[in-house]
RNA sequence: GGUCCCUUCGUCUAUCGGUUAGGACAUCAGAUUUUCAAUCUGGGGAGAGGGGUUCGACUCCCCUAGGGACUGCCA
């Protein structure tokens, strides 16, 4: 529900540049932005930046769209994508020139270097000398940029939603570049024309933008807009509290989905990293969407951490559909060159529910289905045949007979099968249980024994003790 | 260098002048035990430092320290 003062209706965006992978800290922007419309019953526009020519590219777009669709963060309407706008652009670049707002520049960049450095020496931004000069007859025709004229007195006040009230002295706002020599627009100009055009109202994005937001405000105003409402977001760090690098395990949507996250947990937890709601740390995106209001966003940055991560995963896939986690495993599966049987996938939907607690990643619930996938006969390892004694295998030999004719083939009742047949025998549980893990499971990571039958199946399971015992040793 | 932002357990956070400073993850101990887990019970663990304001500060103000962003004809 949208609180009194919230102008209706709200329009988000994300704006991502073509340029690479999607950063994790980009998609959680997306998301807040995502979930702050949902939560007002705005709109989520998706804009591609890329006035950038060198940099921008057909597969990071790809990128993008790949990463928001996989993440569930669906936007509205078709996407923007700035460059086709230039000659929007350009035209506002014309009403500031006329307007007295931004001026023509012809230092070189050497030039503009010296300038900068005399500038800071003064005790201010850089000040171009052509902001009070009239190019003259030698000009005509030479290669210049456009500079934004920064009045030299009072404070641009950027209002913010997480940080409040923020004041930046004009004298140290430089005279920023509007267009290139090549006469395309930059960043600040093409973002400040296109959030107006979009109906944006609030701008949600990181807080390497918050000094972006002095120079926008400062457009806007000459432009005669109204500014919308800012929000900047705290980054999101590395375990050392720098910059999140690859040597931090992850850093792309792209990454996180390969090392075996839920979309969902994903969701969840950049939810809960810089935003709150009480105690609540597991939650659906129901829930999130009725609580989520960027006033209650954080302003210290987070460290990223993978533990906290995996438990939120954990959760969900717990959660998740058996069906839709096998068909996630199985390319794990295939990707590792695993030799599947036909029926993977069905018996993968039996296996999942029995080991998915266990699992934090679909790569370890990949490891913990495994050994219902093996074909038989079983490729028994070392620790399993010291097992395999002559008094086991005559042990195994009724074992079968009792599992043939045991009525309950569930965990619980197989069990209860398991802990008859040890008592009649005369041992413990012990004496039969690690034995017979290895004979089913080849040594491969299993759960419990009932539910390791019971995920098996009466046949394959008989099959695999069967072969066990026929094994030469 | 300049401007701006930030600072509660190891980590993410709750607290919105009066609490034994709460929760979650991690960690440690115990229980369970047929591997790895999972599960259950319990424990330890925090307001960067210094000044104010106040009857009373984690909470408000100032200073210091530390961290970060920006300072591009990148976004």
């Amino acid at each position: 529900m949208p609180s009194p003062s919230t102008p209706s209706p709200v329009v988000t965006r994300i704006a991502p540049s073509p340029t690479g992978s999607m950063h994790i800290g980009n998609a959680r922007a997306a998301l807040f932005n995502w979930l702050y419309a949902k939560h007002t019953g705005g709109t989520f526009l998706l804009r591609v930046e890329d006035t950038d020519r060198e940099r921008s590219t057909e597969e990071s777009v790809q990128v993008i769209v790949d990463s928001l669709t996989w993440l569930g963060l669906e936007w509205d309407g078709e996407p923007v994508f700035q460059f086709v706008r230039a000659p929007l652009h350009k035209a506002a670049v014309q009403r500031l020139i006329e307007g007295g707002n931004a001026y023509r520049c012809y230092m070189t960049t050497e030039e503009a270097d010296a300038v900068k450095e005399q500038s800071r020496a003064e005790g201010h931004a850089l000040r171009s000398p052509w902001r009070d000069r009239e190019p003259g007859a030698s000009e005509e025709g030479k290669p210049h940029v456009i500079r934004f004229r920064t009045p030299n007195d009072g404070d641009t006040v950027v209002q913010d939603l997480v940080r409040d009230t923020v004041r930046f002295p004009n004298k140290d706002i430089e005279d920023f570049v509007l267009m290139r020599t090549d006469g395309t627009v930059i960043y600040n100009l093409a973002v400040t024309v296109d959030d107006h055009d979009m109906g944006i109202t609030h701008v949600i994005r990181g807080e390497e933008h918050l000094s972006n937001g002095g120079r926008q405000t400062l457009l806007y105003n000459a432009l005669g807009w109204p500014v919308p409402i800012f929000a900047h977001l705290p980054l999101i760090l590395s375990k050392t509290g720098g910059k999140l690098s690859k040597r931090d395990g992850a850093q792309s949507v792209g990454e996180f989905r390969e090392m075996g996250y839920l979309p969902e947990a994903i969701r969840n937890y950049l939810a809960k990293l810089g935003w709150g709601h009480g105690d609540d740390e597991l939650f659906t995106d129901a829930e999130a969407i009725a609580w989520f209001d960027v006033k209650d966003v954080v302003k210290g940055g987070a460290k990223l951490d993978f533990d906290k991560l995996n438990h939120v995963n954990n959760y969900h896939m717990r959660r998740a559909d058996n069906a839709r986690l096998a068909d996630l495993v199985l390319p794990i599966l295939r990707e590792r060159g695993v030799t599947l049987p036909a029926d993977a996938q069905e018996r993968l939907v039996l296996v999942i529910p029995l080991v998915k607690e266990g699992a934090k990643t679909l790569l370890e619930l990949a490891d913990l289905s495994l050994y219902a996938l093996k074909a038989r006969p079983l490729v028994l390892d070392e620790k399993t045949l010291g097992h395999l004694n002559d008094e086991t295998r005559e042990r195994f030999a009724r074992l079968l007979e009792v599992l043939r004719t045991a009525n309950d083939w569930t965990p619980d009742g197989l069990q209860a099968t398991l802990k008859i047949f040890a008592e009649s025998e005369g041992v413990g549980l012990g004496k039969i249980g690690p034995a017979l893990r290895g004979v089913l499971s080849g040594g491969a990571p299993a759960p419990d024994l009932g539910s390791a039958l019971t995920a098996l199946g009466r046949e394959e399971s008989l099959g695999r003790i069967d072969d066990a015992l026929s094994q030469v040793r």
